[in-house]
DNA sequence: CTCGTTTGCCAACACTTGTTGGCAAACCAT
DNA sequence: ATGGTTTGCCAACAAGTGTTGGCAAACGAG
């Protein structure tokens, strides 16, 4: 009952979406190249998803599905995060279309915003060394790991794109580590 | 006789396409409101800059202009970076114009590899311990100066937005000193 | 089979985009 | 003043966008 007949034409649909939302960006990314895509009329898309930024959402709908780190020792959830990270973006696309997105949209902004904040706070709240400081750990490690993926995925600098998986873990497990646990080196804030 | 009387019109036609171009990115920037901004004809922006895409190219012109760094001491390069690169976000809204663009056009990916291979290269080269590093080390600095201006400026991401600069400083300053002077920590590069 | 429902396509809409050509006013050297 | 050049605006174009309504074929319960 619940099994409609159309249900792989949705699917279709929502597939060639995401690759192209990723690839393009919600802009560049048309109904009628999508709907190309999924060989299936541009009004179809419009039946099933409604509008194009309906689409996006059930397109760009992510989770960063974080293993338990409960009992991953203290000073190695930094490297299992960067590695868990690094494998969840080769291998689901989402995340590409919502970065590609988020930069000039707000709404993908917000999600963007929701699924750090939500996902990687709890674990920031209990590593961190000061319970009021969790937020703004959980900030850090945002910017060197989606500074990571801009650079490799999406800018592709060439040294950043070269590097191999392990590599990139052993450079950004202890930039990640510190900020989850270390402590803030009050030297380098004031001027000299 | 280089002077002439449309330098003004030309001028506030680059401001506005730099501003246009910053908030919103190439695609939502249209040429129409460029040209509103300017309080100018659209046309106009036609005749003195070709194209859209030219305009962009003059309106996205920049260099990151990094002081001289030969005499700060070599432990101190990481903070007078991180420091630098902080100022020259806040008072040139030319690099989010940049940054909102890359993102989606080849073109504006293109110049940004350069601006980071071709001004943080040098100063890998010279404090990398291994100077076949240096290029790997610039792009280690970069991931983690556009991933802060990407969730400070642009995705806004809350504890991001709230840290003072000074703080800012304080927590990047020994990721961007161990990216260029630091060695790769071997431990981590092996499953356990 | 029969008839309502679902699935799909076609054609068109209203609108926005970058871009162009022509025309009028302002300018400026002579 | 005069003639050519510069500056600006208007109107329009061609192309592409998201989106809509209607119609035909396929389907499936009775």
């Amino acid at each position: 009952m619940t099994a409609r007949r159309s249900d792989a034409t949705r699917a279709a649909i929502l597939a060639a979406a995401r690759e192209r939302f990723a690839t393009d960006g919600f802009e560049r990314a048309t109904i009628r190249a999508i709907a190309a895509d999924a060989r299936i009329d541009p009004s179809m898309v419009m039946r099933y998803y409604g509008n194009k930024e309906a689409l996006f959402a059930a397109a760009a709908d992510f989770d960063l599905r974080l293993p338990d780190l409960g009992d991953t020792p203290r000073d190695e959830v930094g490297a299992a995060l960067v590695r868990h990270f690094l494998e969840r973006w080769e291998d689901d696309e989402t995340l590409m279309a919502l970065l590609r997105t988020a930069v000039t949209k707000e709404a993908a902004a917000e999600r963007m915003r929701s699924i750090f904040a939500g996902q990687i706070g709890p674990i920031a709240a209990r590593l961190s060394p000061d319970p009021a400081q969790a937020a703004t750990r959980a900030g850090l490690v945002a910017t060197q790991m989606l500074g990571f993926a801009l650079c490799r995925f999406v800018l592709r600098l060439p040294p950043v794109v070269a590097m191999p998986a392990e590599e990139a873990v052993a450079w950004f497990s202890p930039t990640v580590q510190r900020y989850l646990t270390g402590e803030v080196d009050l030297y380098f804030s004031h001027d000299r």
